[in-house]
RNA sequence: CGGGGUGUAGCGCAGUUGGCUAGCGCGCAGCGUUUGGGACGCUGAGGUCGGAGGUUCAAAUCCUCUCACCCCGACCA
């Protein structure tokens, strides 16, 4: 491609709305275009890091065992009905109406379209394993899109879907699927890792996310160094510091004025914050519980969700905790009236002599101890892991480190595919449902999380695998008949080769020509100049290196396309 | 949805105590001089000042409503 003609420029100011690298050196270089939020145009450069990041995606799954297919955008309503899931997707969920008033959704995902097609399509166990999968738009009416293509609301996603006949067979599969991945990001050159995770909305027991390590992720990477452990903070569960152990005393109320916050309780009474209790308001699907854990811990939502089994769940309201009767910031589990879940971290069991709320105002009870003092509905881990809590593999300290999510795989089950009717007849006739499992890839948010992890303050440094280009010859001088002829011939020859070359013919100035290589940040550049044409030489650099080599013209599409080979092939 | 911020030329911004023909830089077009890490001169094109309503002799500027976008939080590839 010249450069001169090109559809698409680069641009030198910093767009006012992008504030995260990769959104910045996206739209710099001309490879995306908001439309609107959340929402993205790929011009030709940036379609072409796109198209080689789904070419390799492809390839993984073939070898894994997948086949692709092509799904529709727009699903009729009575089919996310069918799986139950409508209600978890909420307002997520695009909706819209054909001419007739029939509800549509635009997809957010397609479990439910592809089991309700393995349905009518597998009837034998003789058809099993099947892991079909495409490369398609999803539609999701993110509440918040942000970072550029980090978070939107429309985006193309690999997703493939396992079929087996049992549970080991999807263990099979899963584990194919885990090395795809593995092989997907590494040979996209971007290292990624493993963590254990929350299954969400899709729900499913096994999970596990691929993170690229970024300072702008998204999410918090709870992992142990001694032994690789890691999870998603959401799903981390830690050991927690121990407490010195002590005999429960009796209960004393004290008198607390205006004092709510653990940090002016705790101060006030002189105790640590592990000794008091602390408790958390919560309405889960429009339903009063209350949450109970130790004062140094935090609540994590994700576990405490996941334990009521709610859709829905969210701080409570002054009102609504006025209406049950309770006083605000002296809510205590101690005298409480029946109607409440209490749910309860299981730091308070093993605690003792707690500070907890008085259940009325300006007053808090010392030596608190469970349970002989209070009851509880549930007692199971939800707190928050931190930075410094024991390995629950090996004991070590734990330490975090942010992420962005590239990657999905979840061990379904049979509960979706039960519920769209994916069935088969097993070898002793008997009909069963198939065991499912589920994987995806964020193409878009993967390209720009490769911008995260690799570049500098000129711009993108692409993996060689991804690059838009391979080599980026840039022409000083244009308008000297020697540089024309000499970067002509030499653009034709790189191309004969095979190697995808980008040409800048333009006749700007060297400083212009070499910020937009860098900021384009195609890997191999070489100059030609009447300068070092002198010699029957060019200029070569990588995109990572200071300063240029001078090298022999003659020869340099063998040179360049060995090197291209070799560096693939690594 | 809660909190914060911004909408003026393709991009980045100034102008906002009401006042002349709405300005600057970049980019774009033409001409000329230049040329090794974002050159210079001259000329030029390009604007519903986010939108609607109002106040006024006069509105980018004041008032009301509204829309859009960005950032921080609750959600996810």
């Amino acid at each position: 491609m010249r450069v001169s003609q090109l559809f698409g420029r680069t641009i030198r100011e910093v767009p006012a709305d992008a504030d995260t690298i990769s959104h910045q050196y996206l739209v710099r270089s001309g490879m995306i275009n908001q439309l609107t939020s959340g929402i993205y145009s790929f011009l030709p450069l940036g379609l072409r890091v796109l198209t080689k990041i789904e070419n390799i995606i492809r390839d993984e799954s073939n070898k894994a065992g997948g086949q692709e297919v092509l799904l529709p955008v727009l699903h009729p309503v009575e089919i996310w009905q069918k799986g139950g899931r409508e209600p978890s997707f909420g307002e997520v969920l695009f909706r819209l109406k054909d001419r007739r008033g029939r509800e549509m959704v635009l997809g957010p995902t397609h479990e439910e379209i592809i089991t309700d097609l393995v349905a009518h399509t597998i009837q034998s166990y003789r058809d099993l394993p099947q892991m079909p999968y495409q490369l398609h738009t999803k539609l999701r009416d993110e509440p918040r899109p942000r970072g550029g293509l980090l978070r939107v609301r429309e985006f193309v996603m690999h997703d493939l879907y396992s079929y087996d006949v049992d549970e080991k067979g999807l263990d099979i599969s899963y584990d194919k699927m885990r090395q795809a991945y593995r092989n997907i990001f590494s040979r996209c050159g971007l290292p990624a890792l493993l963590v254990d995770a929350d299954s969400g909305a899709i729900g499913g027991k096994e999970s596990q996310e691929f993170m690229l390590v970024a300072e702008s992720g998204e999410d918090e990477i709870i992992y142990c160094q001694s032994c690789q452990y890691a999870a998603n903070v959401e799903k981390m569960v830690s050991v927690k510091s121990k407490l010195a152990s002590e005999e429960p005393l009796n209960l004393q109320p004290v008198s607390t004025p205006g004092l709510k916050s653990i940090e002016e309780i705790s101060a006030f009474l002189r105790v640590k914050p592990d000794h008091t209790l602390k408790v958390v308001l919560y309405m889960a699907d429009n339903k009063l519980v209350m949450a109970l854990i130790r004062g140094d811990l935090e609540i994590n939502e994700i576990k405490l969700k996941k334990v009521l089994k709610c859709d829905d769940l969210r701080l409570a309201g002054e009102p609504e905790v006025t209406a049950a009767g309770l006083e605000g910031g002296f809510v205590s589990p101690l005298g409480l009236k029946a109607g409440i879940q209490v749910i309860c971290d299981d730091s308070v069991v093993s605690g003792v002599n707690f500070v907890a709320g008085g259940n009325q105002k300006d007053t808090h009870i010392k030596n608190v101890n469970y349970p002989r003092d209070f009851k509880v509905d549930i007692v199971q881990d939800i707190a928050k892991a931190r930075v410094g809590d024991g390995c629950i593999k090996c004991g070590k300290t734990l330490s975090a480190t942010r992420g962005i999510e590239v990657g999905h795989i979840f061990k379904l089950g049979t509960a979706l595919a039960e519920k769209m009717g994916a069935k088969f007849i097993d070898e002793a006739g008997v009909s069963r449902t198939c065991v499912m499992g589920t994987y995806g890839i964020g193409v878009g948010r993967l390209m720009a999380a490769a911008i995260e992890q690799n570049h500098d303050e000129k711009g993108p440094i692409w993996p060689l695998p991804v690059a838009p280009f391979q080599v980026h010859i840039c022409g000083l001088f244009m308008d000297n008949p020697r540089v024309i002829e000499a970067a002509g011939k030499l653009y034709a020859d790189l191309q004969k080769e095979g190697i995808e070359v980008l040409f800048d013919d333009r006749l700007e100035s060297p400083g212009v020509k070499f910020n937009d290589a860098d900021l384009i940040g195609i890997p191999f550049r070489v100059t030609v100049s009447p300068r070092t044409l002198e010699g029957n030489n060019v200029e070569f650099k990588r995109r990572t290196d200071k300063k240029a080599a001078v090298i022999p013209l003659a020869g340099l599409p063998d040179y360049l396309k060995n090197l291209i080979s070799t560096e693939l092939s690594r």
